[in-house]
DNA sequence: ATCGCCTCCTGCGCGC
DNA sequence: TGCGCGCAGGAGGCGA
């Protein structure tokens, strides 16, 4: 389950085997991904060279010289550089060739994952001119989080994972944030305090920027790598402890649903 | 405009 | 021990 930190990590450990290398072919095992896997990618691609690698939201960006292959690892997705030889396992749905001998592998059990190719501007496209500020970037700071809510009936956790609001907050770290904030996940986003906000924006940004430390330690190098550094590494207050003691009161950690999507707090201390 | 619910898919955890 | 059922999860899209 890749969250924000697990994409840049990703972003970053793949760059280098990428950057100014040129395209030789895609190989597409299975196009049914979250979206049909554009027909005909390996003519778009080929004998382009990639000018660079980026990261919006959760979208990795390979921009070539011209357009732009857009990528979403969604729940279960993967990207390893690995010999153009090497043989497929299973879930290794897409292949894009360098002239290195090498390939981007894609592999995505789930398929919850996605590859569009974009002709013109990327930022432009559907799925990322709407997004909300990066969590990391000096954009997303107090005052712009605290305007935005106001009025807002919607649960706080729900309100912090709307992509239009702010990108990259995922399920778990919505729950870590909100723990280390101190705040419940069920609030109406409106009638959270400026002050709560306060405490929340820097929880967020703390919390993506730990996990991304951890990552870039432990990632040496993605060639045979799995690629998945992240969240496990860092410890979880919350997440997916229900029952369990509270690492600041004791207290047993809640659990529910919440827009259909687990949610754990402490009774205690979040209010 | 805002919100809630549905959907895609498969691995895994749980219960028996 | 082995099997089968049901759930989790990112996020766009749609209906209310």
């Amino acid at each position: 389950m890749p969250e924000l930190p697990e994409v840049e990590t990703t972003c970053r450990g793949i760059e280098p085997h990428l950057l100014n290398r040129r395209l030789t072919g895609a190989i597409v095992r299975q196009s049914r991904l979250r979206w049909p896997v554009p027909r005909g990618l390996s003519k778009k691609i080929s004998g382009q060279t990639i000018h660079a690698v980026e990261r919006r939201a959760k979208y990795i960006l390979i921009k070539l010289e011209q357009g732009t292959i857009l990528l979403h690892l969604g729940m279960s997705g993967s990207l390893r550089i690995t010999p153009t030889d090497t043989p497929p396992e299973k879930h290794d749905h897409i292949d894009l060739q360098l002239d290195s001998g090498q390939c981007l592998r894609l592999r995505d059990p789930r398929r919850f994952g996605s590859l569009h190719w974009v002709s013109g501007d990327a930022m432009q496209h559907a799925l990322l001119k709407n997004l909300g500020p990066e969590p990391l970037s000096d954009q997303f700071d107090i005052d712009y989080l605290f305007k935005k809510s106001r009025k807002r009936k919607l649960a706080i956790k729900l309100f912090i994972m709307d992509s239009k609001v702010i990108v990259g907050v995922g399920n778990i770290y919505a729950s870590e944030a909100l723990f280390r904030a101190g705040i419940r996940p069920t609030r109406a986003a409106g009638r959270v305090t400026r002050n709560e906000y306060e405490n929340l924006v820097q929880a967020i940004k703390d919390v993506l920027a730990a996990a991304i430390r951890s990552g870039g330690t432990t990632l040496q190098d993605f060639t045979n790598s799995e690629g998945k550094p992240g969240y496990f590494q860092q410890e979880l207050h919350v997440y997916s402890r229900a029952d369990e003691a509270c690492h600041t009161c004791g207290t047993p950690i809640k659990h529910r649903v919440m827009g259909q999507r687990a949610s754990y707090y402490c009774p205690i201390c979040q209010h």
